[in-house]
DNA sequence: TTGCTCCTCACGTCACGTGAGGTGGC
DNA sequence: TTGCTCCTCACGTCACGTGAGGTGGC
């Protein structure tokens, strides 16, 4: 009852290359109807335009094969819509970054921000905290970060902790540099270490606050990094940040100091 | 006057991964300031900076490093600027494309259109012309054919001659198949053929017309080319368009006819 | 002196594209 | 019979990432 066509109707019909049907036979995700035994000619099924054409439209919101075919394989709509849905928030993500990006390009193109006078050296001292580490690829951080804190909230309301600070974070130096790493996020909480409630050790650390648009940190972690080595105070361990308000971010770059802290 | 920095302190001033700067530095888009002779440490100065964040944020989107270069190596601003907002163009066309993709998916991932009534056999016959060829990428159709029909009736407009009919381009196979392929606008003339009006072969094909948002084009298609391979009547050629309005297309698949035409 | 940072290859990844060289179908 | 379509390798591309194996700096 099917109607075969060669690949290359096949492609006329789905706007999908030869050379991509191909690749998609070769890792299973669109097999050819039939293929002829002798000459090893492709078959498609006319019936097997519209899932080829869904594949081009993922590929198009750049979802990657291994996800399609998740997505294609998957055992019931719901399992199958949820993979889907996963991948549109992140296109939805990508796509509101990218308009910033292109909103902010101008400003960012014009000269350094000078703040040599807004970086204050501060003695943070030791904090009582609910925390949360894991190792955090660079790009998905701002999607695992406000999670990982609203679930370090919960748990704190629903043992009876008291919040009694500013949320924060840790950044290991391979989370920049590797563009995955160790990120720990932080609350800190009223009392004294215990099963749950750890200790943050004091620490010394220049200080620049960031303001606005998130997409522009990049932008204070570039002033405050020249100015900590413009002055030779480079110190080590992670870099911490302090969510003050939204759009308001305390960055903490380490410094040495004379006891080596 | 400089302060140099280690490749890890870069990289956490710009964001950029330290295998991302070397990188850069390997194909010689970012130089250290400086390289140690020893040792070959790569040095960065802190003035690097903000070329640095530029090109993150190029990067960000999408651009490519030989574009990012000729950006940055530009002999005056206007030119870089130049090469910057056709890049940004080109961003922006496709954020809107992808959204539309979104928009759109729900219903493309429904059944496929059964336009088996609405397939016409039309003989069309010959037909005087104004035209332009090129090898066009699949990718930047969209683009090419609004220019390349525009520069047709200014021309036709400029030595006089009188539009007779309604826009239209012919697609090589190859154009779908390899993604690259010849693409002919052209624009139908009153009168006879010349040396700047030239004439379309008169000849028989399947039409369809597509109403509806652009990005589902290839569902017609699809549609188009399953009734003809199902009646068995696929002729050879270039499939062909009609731009009959905003969102009204007739395609125009081969069919064979008695007379081999 | 001990790690830690940094170095250079060499190879892998992802989704195809690019030929080369050859056979099958109408 | 002649092209044209289709086939299978093998390798290239782009922008890095992933180790392996080793040296330099504080």
């Amino acid at each position: 009852v099917d109607t075969l066509v060669a690949i290359g109707d096949f492609s006329k019909m789905t706007y999908l290359s030869v050379k991509a049907l191909r690749h998609y036979h070769d890792v299973g995700l669109l097999e050819p109807a039939d293929i002829d035994p002798s000459s090893g000619y492709r078959r498609y099924s006319t019936s097997q335009v519209p899932v080829a054409q869904a594949i081009r439209r993922f590929r198009d919101l750049e979802m990657p094969l291994e996800e399609i075919r998740l997505v294609l394989a998957a055992p019931d709509e719901a399992t199958g819509n949820k993979a889907l849905l996963r991948h549109l928030e992140r296109v939805q993500h990508q796509l509101e970054h990218t308009q910033r990006t292109v909103a902010s390009l101008q400003e960012v193109l014009s000269a350094q921000v000078d703040a040599a006078g807004l970086v204050e050296i501060r003695h943070l001292p030791s904090l009582s905290v609910v925390m949360h580490s894991a190792q955090v690829e660079f790009d998905v951080c701002s999607e695992w970060l406000p999670d990982a804190l609203q679930h370090l909230h919960d748990e704190a309301a629903h043992s009876g902790q008291t919040v009694a600070g500013v949320d924060g974070a840790l950044y290991a130096d391979k989370f920049f540099e590797a563009g995955l790493g160790e990120v720990t996020a932080f609350v800190p909480i009223a009392g004294t270490a215990g099963s749950t409630v750890m200790t943050l050790s004091a620490c010394t650390m220049a200080v620049l606050t960031h303001e606005g648009p998130i997409d522009d940190l990049d932008r204070t972690y570039g002033a405050l990094g020249t100015i900590v080595a413009e002055r030779g105070i480079a110190g080590s361990g992670p870099i911490r940040e302090h969510y003050i308000a939204e759009s308001r971010t305390e960055v903490c770059w380490p410094v040495a100091t004379a006891d080596g802290g």
